[in-house]
RNA sequence: GGUCCAUUCGUCUAGUGGCUAGGACGUCAGGUUUUCAUCCUGGUAACAGGGGUUCGAUUCCCCUAUGGACUACCA
């Protein structure tokens, strides 16, 4: 096979979707499999659309995620610019080109006049399609006498170049994911290539920079799929190879029917970009929420693809390995937000209480907390396989930082009785006069205290835990008190019993 | 409306002309636990419908239904 290059090409309207983020993996999986090339390509060239910012949060989401750019804007490369405003020059010649072998023409209608024609045709309920069915009555240069046209274009006024789809054709091609596709050339439309404001329109920018660049395969969203015919009458006209195509299935909103959009994540509270937005109407991010970029990747991963063997997990070398583009599937994908944590869960377990521990010890920072990196690494280890994410930790720990401001109720209703009050008061006396706090020693005291005296295990340790939690839930208690310590155990039992015994 | 694409448990999916249709997430139950969670074990649940082809179709073909994308001087 020739080498391979391929190219994610987003347009800087905005943040970065995961379907974009995963498009891009997967261009990038294949590339990296097949040791080639892959190239990040800005394709600007609706001016209007632009968003400031959009550019820079393309490029550190690809970072974030761990997607390193062979050739691009930053990076440069033998085949730049590679960002469609700096290539502006370049696209004329080509659409001139095919208006010389008469496979393009100007066209002179505006858009409000064809508003109207469009509007009016679907009253009497008929398609307007602008070719070979109505071009000769339209305001074009195929309609218009040559002297005509050219005085038009002379006097500077404003045009477009369509391309000039022939008549009742059949389209056939191929796509890797979805095979032969056969489309008839009338049901297509003269499509605009070149826009009046000197801009070319996607699809010539697209196949020229595609063949200049010399892509051997584009790998895109199914959106595309209905221009490829019109695409691959572009190649044939200007006798250039086409590419391969690999049209990839859509990414479909969690609950009900749609496309994955914006207003979903905001709707139902998680992300669906890669990155906070900072921009406008902002938006959350993966990153932000407090996924790592590994998991994130590795659930992307599998979304409308596998590797046919039942692993789940994967690190970027082993999807590199393992990703075959005609494994990918062909019906949309439903993002599911619960499996996305799981996939958080699983790489958090795989961390080291000591990166946790540095991790949270930032988080804590910011609820005004803070304690020795070793105290933090045994907490964590406490709760480590209960949380998915480390800000859960905070969740789950709370009660080591601050005493509680309230007792859960259900839990006071059920395991408050009228004796808790003086068995707490022992234990009270018990732990001021125990000399070794560990977890086993604190054990062993209490546990011989409770037996001595013939108490009911269950409700003198729910009670304990009630006044030195707030709620009936946390690892085990010798753990807790022997990490909060004496004195502060002391201190809640007492406003325990204070506080409680009025009930 | 037109064109194109798709359809296996609730979700992501494996799979093949003959299988008890497999796994994961979720969910439910049981176990473990002085609590909660984790964890372990087990269960639940699917080939959209109708016609063909065939000895036999989830698998191949056609139709219908449903879903989706596109239908701009946006990408």
């Amino acid at each position: 096979m020739e080498r391979v290059r391929v190219r994610f090409a987003p347009s800087p309207t905005g943040p970065l979707h995961i379907g974009g983020v995963r498009t891009a993996l997967y261009n990038y999986l294949f590339a990296k499999k097949n040791g080639g090339t892959f190239i990040l390509r800005i394709e600007d060239t609706d001016q209007a659309r632009f968003v400031e910012g959009a550019e820079e949060y393309i490029m550190e989401s690809l970072e974030w995620c761990g997607i390193i750019v062979d050739e691009g804007i930053r990076e440069g490369g033998n085949y730049g610019p590679y960002r469609q405003s700096d290539r502006k020059e370049i696209y004329r010649q080509y659409a001139d080109k095919l208006i010389e072998i008469g496979d393009a023409y100007f066209a002179f209608d505006t858009p409000e006049n064809l508003e109207t024609l469009r509007t009016e045709s679907e009253k009497s309920g008929k398609t307007f399609i602008y070719n070979a069915s109505i071009r000769e009555k339209l305001n074009n240069s195929l309609a218009l006498p040559e002297t005509e046209w050219r005085e038009k274009l002379d006097r500077g006024e404003h045009f477009v170049i369509r391309y000039k789809m022939p008549l009742n054709e059949e389209i056939r091609f191929d796509d890797i994911i979805r095979g032969h596709i056969v489309v008839n050339s009338d049901t297509l439309d003269d499509k605009v290539l070149f826009k009046s404001d000197g801009m070319p329109t996607y699809h010539l920018a697209n196949i020229v920079d595609d063949h200049l660049m010399e892509i051997s395969h584009v790998i895109r969203g199914e959106e595309w799929l209905p221009s490829l015919p019109l695409h691959m009458m572009l190649y044939r006209s200007f006798g250039w190879n086409a590419p391969l195509f690999a049209h990839l299935p859509l990414l479909l909103k969690p609950d009900g029917k749609g496309k994955l959009s914006k207003r979903d994540g905001d709707k139902m509270g998680f992300p669906v970009f890669p990155l906070f937005w900072p921009f406008g109407e902002t938006a959350k991010g993966f990153r932000e929420e407090g996924y790592y970029p590994e998991p994130f990747i590795n659930m992307l991963a599998l979304l409308g693809w596998n590797s046919g063997t039942e692993q789940e997990i994967f690190t970027m070398e082993e999807l590199i390995n393992a990703f075959s583009i005609d494994r990918v599937g062909k019906s949309g994908a439903r993002f599911d937000p619960e499996k996305a944590k799981w996939f958080n869960h699983q790489y958090l377990q795989k961390k080291s209480n000591n990166e946790l521990a540095l991790e949270f010890r930032e988080f804590l920072r910011s609820h005004g907390f803070h304690d020795d990196i070793n105290r933090l690494e045994t907490l964590i280890a406490m709760v480590k396989e209960r949380v998915s994410f480390v800000k859960d930790i905070w969740e789950q720990t709370d009660f080591f930082f601050k005493a509680p401001d309230n007792y859960d109720p259900e839990a006071v209703k059920k395991r408050w009785t009228e004796e808790t009050p003086k068995q707490l008061g022992e234990l009270k006396s018990l732990l001021s006069g125990l000399t070794d706090f560990s977890p086993a020693s604190a054990e062993t005291a209490i546990m011989g205290w409770i037996k001595g005296n013939g108490y009911n295990t269950g409700a003198v340790m729910n009670a304990f835990r009630l006044v030195i939690v707030g709620s009936l839930r946390g690892p085990h208690m010798f753990d807790i008190i022997s990490w909060i310590g004496r004195e502060e155990i002391i201190k809640r039992i007492t406003n325990g019993i204070s506080t409680l015994s009025n009930y």
